[in-house]
DNA sequence: TGTACATCAGTGAACGCGCGTTCACTGATGTAC
DNA sequence: TGTACATCAGTGAACGCGCGTTCACTGATGTAC
């Protein structure tokens, strides 16, 4: 077995990032030490030479997770960059809705983190602000008091998508909201 | 030691009461069947006497905060009866984002039941409706565009307002959703 | 009304299991000469 | 450039612990006579 120091960074960058998917997908309690080692195919006892413990990795991947999603955001963004009609189409998607292991991290864990201790909070706390400026920086507004409007019903609306048992009722929810920013916020920007 | 059956059935209640309180604390996995007796004063074997299965009794448990989240509304909205305004201004104070055991078990764990087996998402998804139509009833309008809107916005603004370290922000986040639907909403009702 | 008996809420020990963590070991890596 | 050696990523067995669940037991309840 070769181990590298370059093979070492690798292995880690593939644990955060593995750990990070599973974290949006299934929530901060779904990591297991074992179950992540062996899902990146190695044993459990190797998990010690890369973080100090499981909540340290739980602290990194929940990082890499909002990270993530926000770089998404910023990418989908630039490929279409019509401000805020293209962010908040891409964010009320039934894509998005349907792949919370590559989406918004903030929509995925908001009550999870909402109850986590600070160090936790603090970390999703900037990314809800970077989301909120980014918004109002699409909105051509001194104020950000629209920009957290939008951000409440965006994160409001997809995490409450992702609960609704009829699609169809779920699409619609995406799609009333969506209308309503686009419309409301739209013209006035 | 006494049991009758009536003893019995408080006894139950007593413990769906405090595991609903205890998940939206904490949230569904925080529940364990010793923790639970032991915090109701009794040993863990009995549980079984009361519930099939650990599962079963966090179903039993999500249902009822759920239910006792929308009584508190109804509640808070009959002695304030002023409509849509009363509800937000409680919905989106301070004391409802402090007190998690007591509120809206809908913004508590919205993000855990989002990844929820579909049971568990079907009984949030009644409250979401109910949610839905009685705000739609409050702006009094046939069609509940407005209403999903309001919801969205409700929810996650709580939520994130949960998230928030910063006290200042996380209050400002409360009012400014809250201004922005009494406002625009209360004046088309 | 009084007695005998079945029921069953609650007790507390025990179970198997998966968890996070530790540790002695391995062998390829990468450095010192 | 070639050899000797320290490092350390990854292995796999072992640990103590808390978990959900089971079970033989207890004694008050409540019913049958």
């Amino acid at each position: 077995m070769g181990h590298s120091q370059a093979q070492k960074a690798e292995t880690r960058e593939r644990l955060i990032g593995e750990a990070a998917a599973q974290i949006r997908k299934d929530g901060l309690e779904s990591v297991s030490v074992a179950g992540l080692m062996s899902s990146a195919g190695l044993t459990h006892g190797g998990f010690y030479r890369h973080f100090g413990s499981r909540s340290a990795l739980i602290a990194e991947a929940l990082r890499r997770a909002l990270s993530d999603g926000e770089a998404k955001a910023k990418a989908s963004v630039a490929a279409a960059p019509t401000g805020l009609r293209a962010s908040v189409r891409s964010y009320l998607s039934r894509t998005h809705r349907d792949s919370p292991q590559t989406g918004c991290a903030i929509a995925a864990l908001v009550s999870d983190v909402g109850r986590a201790d600070p160090a936790a909070r603090a970390v999703m706390t900037e990314r809800i602000e970077a989301f909120i400026g980014g918004t109002a920086r699409q909105l051509g507004r001194e104020d950000d008091r629209a920009a957290i409007v939008a951000v409440s019903a965006m994160v409001g609306a997809l995490a409450l998508s992702r609960v609704l048992t009829d699609p169809k009722r779920s699409d619609q929810v995406l799609r009333t909201v969506r209308d309503y920013l686009i419309e409301t916020l739209g013209e006035e920007a």
